[in-house]
DNA sequence: AAACCAGGCAACCGCTCTCTG
DNA sequence: GCAGAGAGCGGTTGCCTGGTT
């Protein structure tokens, strides 16, 4: 490959936030010319940006049909159910929620579901501490602790694997840990309709 | 009021897959 | 069947914003 080239095209490449005007240009020109060719199409409509880059930009952004706003509890549900049986193929769960990108549910699972998943875990490293130092003393207190922070193990372990797993009997927030409020109204809400899903 | 921190999200990077010649 | 180019995907990063101290 010419390396003068590639040089120079280096130079006029941006990256970073989009500007309006960089969207406008995007948007007028799938407009008039539909998709197509991601890099030509760049270069075609005087973009200063990579092919990879514009196609991000539109699918995650500058679609008209794509759906801004927060994840409804019915759509963290299907996020659950179908990231349970698929795990991170992220672009496939996508496909089974209209206006939703790809992108928007990695995040979405990253910053929300995996925080909780995290947090359980802690509960559970935390109440077996508290069982084994009281000997089992209270045996259905700490039976319900341990098949909670088995749940969630169970989860998280096939979640790494990819592997599907019984969600029924998943996530029954008992409000046995120190803290309560971990899990909102919502999540809660959610939880209690993947129950009745699998049911 | 200022500094710090954590969460959320847009965007980039690198790898894999698919298509075409 | 092979190589190169482009598209697609998942992981990661960095910035912005709102909350807390």
């Amino acid at each position: 490959m010419d390396k003068r080239t590639c040089d120079s095209q280096d130079v006029e490449v941006r990256k970073g936030p989009w500007t309006m005007e960089e969207d406008l240009i995007l948007i007028n020109y799938i407009a008039n010319h539909g998709e197509g060719v991601w890099n030509s199409l760049a270069r075609s409509a005087g973009l200063k940006r990579t092919g990879k880059s514009c196609r991000l930009r539109w699918l995650n952004y500058l679609r008209p049909d794509v759906r801004r706003g927060n994840i409804t509890p019915e759509e963290q549900l299907l996020i659950m159910e179908l990231h349970a049986k698929w795990g991170n193929r992220w672009s496939k769960i996508a496909k089974h929620l209209p206006g939703r990108t790809d992108n928007e549910i990695k995040n979405f699972w990253r910053t929300r579901i995996q925080k909780h998943i995290k947090q359980a875990e802690n509960m559970n490293r935390l109440s077996s501490n508290i069982s084994e130092h009281n000997n089992i003393q209270q045996a259905s207190t700490s039976q319900t602790s341990t098949s909670l922070a088995d749940s969630i193990e169970t989860y998280s372990g096939n979640n790494n694997n990819n592997n599907n797993i019984n969600m029924g009997t998943t996530f029954h927030h008992q409000g046995n840990f120190p803290n309560e409020n971990i899990w909102s109204m919502e999540d809660l809400w959610s939880m209690q309709l993947l129950n009745d899903a699998n049911n």
